[in-house]
DNA sequence: GCCTAGTACCTTGCAGTGCAAGGTACTAGG
DNA sequence: CCTAGTACCTTGCACTGCAAGGTACTAGGC
């Protein structure tokens, strides 16, 4: 499965893009984020999360916040730093960027894709 | 460096979107394809470049043709097989969700980050 | 013929990531 | 106790971008 793959990674980087916007108006704990990302169409298991998450944390972006549930055990609420308030705005430059520069590249190329695939 | 580690991640994949996009109207050689992504305003180095293009190459997508040069070694034009064309159609839809998908997320983070942030 | 500079192609090794699989620990109910 | 449900976490694999270093062709000076 080539396209597979490389869609996996364009999500690459998405994911932490996405996972900080969420946080940054809720305090939200981490089976609630696969919930939302799930219904933003971007999929991703506890394995992956888990891991970003105390990455993030680790390095100063995320603070969190234990709570207990009436279901089972305690749950981790993460919010934002302000550090991480400070990445997200860079993340938001960059992803406007990027977002840019394939606009530029796709627009060149659409109308001559057209004529080519006429064949 | 936090942020341009996560910036570099998001680059991941769509560079192989936009390269697979430069080359979808043109038959293009590395270092033409280095300067059309600077243009775009997408930094990238020829040891990143090659081995992207033989993992294309390889697995069908993409087709070369050499040609000799006045100023040097010959070129290696590469353009898209028909395979390489549908896996275009596929990054392209992909490119679209994930757009979709953060517009989607973001759409719901700004307003209360504006008003948390003013704390 | 030899050397340097310029261009083009390619490989190696490192650091960083997503993900599947598997593990620990808390609660509630029989 | 034992099972089921929930939540958190770790390990190992495969894959990537990139810096650094290498090979090979051409042209021009001597």
């Amino acid at each position: 499965m080539q396209a597979q793959n490389t869609i996996t990674q364009m999500r690459r980087g998405f994911l932490e893009f996405c996972i900080v916007s969420l946080l940054a108006n809720n305090e939200v704990y981490t089976a609630e984020l696969i919930d939302r990302l799930k219904k933003a169409n971007l999929l991703v298991t506890d394995g992956t999360l888990y891991p970003l998450l105390n990455r993030l944390q680790k390095a100063g972006l995320l603070q969190y916040r234990w709570e207990e549930s009436e279901s089972g055990p305690p749950r981790k609420y993460y919010s934002l730093t302000e550090p991480g308030r400070k990445l997200l705005n860079e993340l938001d430059s960059a992803w406007q960027d990027i977002n840019e520069s394939v606009k530029l590249i796709r627009s060149g190329t659409k109308k001559l894709t057209k004529v080519q695939t006429n064949e």
